[in-house]
DNA sequence: AACGGGTTCAACCGCGCAACT
DNA sequence: TAGTTGCGCGGTTGAACCCGT
């Protein structure tokens, strides 16, 4: 017994998504609004898995989803980010406006990993593979991220607390860091409520924890139509 | 032009969680 | 309280594309 499909698999269309698809979820939530996704489909008269009209919109079709390379300064806020939140793609997005998860976690497993890893540095913890010179900390913008000794693998998330005394600056950045997650919440994380929600441990509250609850209390709750927004364009 | 290997990224899958009944 | 439902997430897949030969 397995658990049960999310849709009529038989009966919905997979793959790409035509023109006309596209056209009909566009406007139906233009008039509608989106959220109910599991009877979406079948009131926009598409062919769909509900969860699949869900990431069509929120990863192409909404109207803010910023498209092209990435910056340099993207990148490295990403890197920043992904050392203090690790895979967490939902809330990384949150601090880059336009951009959604799953492009973030794309472009991490083809760009900035890849250059992690050629720079020496492990791109699950952020630590260096090899003992680095300082020169090799200097020479690449994906490496200004200051790194401590320890080698050792860790579970890939959360990112382990920082230590006080690492290096100079550090602590002050990481601050820095955690004041701007903390004091500009952006629509897209209403999906951090569910993070807020499923991030306790039992020893205590995790590094992504510490950052939403700040704002959690801003964070529409489940069922309130949060994405208007969206759609005054 | 054709082929093959590598890369990219849209889409799918299964799971965890909170809300609901 | 237990079972069910629906949403959102991270990981994975595979088709399309790119590039060198």
């Amino acid at each position: 017994m397995g658990r049960k499909p999310c849709c009529d698999k038989a009966h919905t269309n997979r793959g790409s998504w035509s023109k006309e698809e596209d056209d009909r979820l566009i406007h139906y939530i233009r008039l509608n609004g989106h959220g109910f996704w599991r009877s979406l489909p079948k009131a926009a008269g598409l062919l769909r898995c509900g969860k699949s009209c869900r990431l069509r919109w929120i990863n192409y079709l909404r109207p803010d989803v910023k498209r092209g390379n990435f910056a340099i300064d993207e990148d490295e806020l990403i890197i920043k980010l992904h050392k203090l939140l690790g895979n967490k793609w939902s809330l990384i997005a949150g601090r880059l406006p336009g951009r959604t998860d799953n492009e973030i976690k794309n472009h991490w497993n083809t760009h900035i990993r890849r250059k992690l890893i050629s720079g020496g540095i492990n791109p699950k913890t952020h630590q260096p593979t090899k003992p680095i010179t300082t020169e090799e900390t200097n020479c690449s913008s994906a490496l200004t991220i200051t790194t401590t000794t320890d080698n050792t693998e860790k579970p890939q998330q959360p990112p382990p607390k920082q230590q006080p005394n690492q290096f100079p600056g550090e602590e002050e950045e990481h601050i820095n860091l955690e004041l701007t997650l903390a004091l500009f919440p952006t629509p897209s994380e209403s999906t951090a409520e569910s993070k807020l929600r499923r991030t306790t441990t039992p020893d205590g509250p995790d590094e992504a924890f510490l950052v939403t609850k700040h704002y959690s209390n801003l964070i529409p709750k489940r069922g309130e139509k949060n994405n208007q927004h969206y759609l005054e364009t």
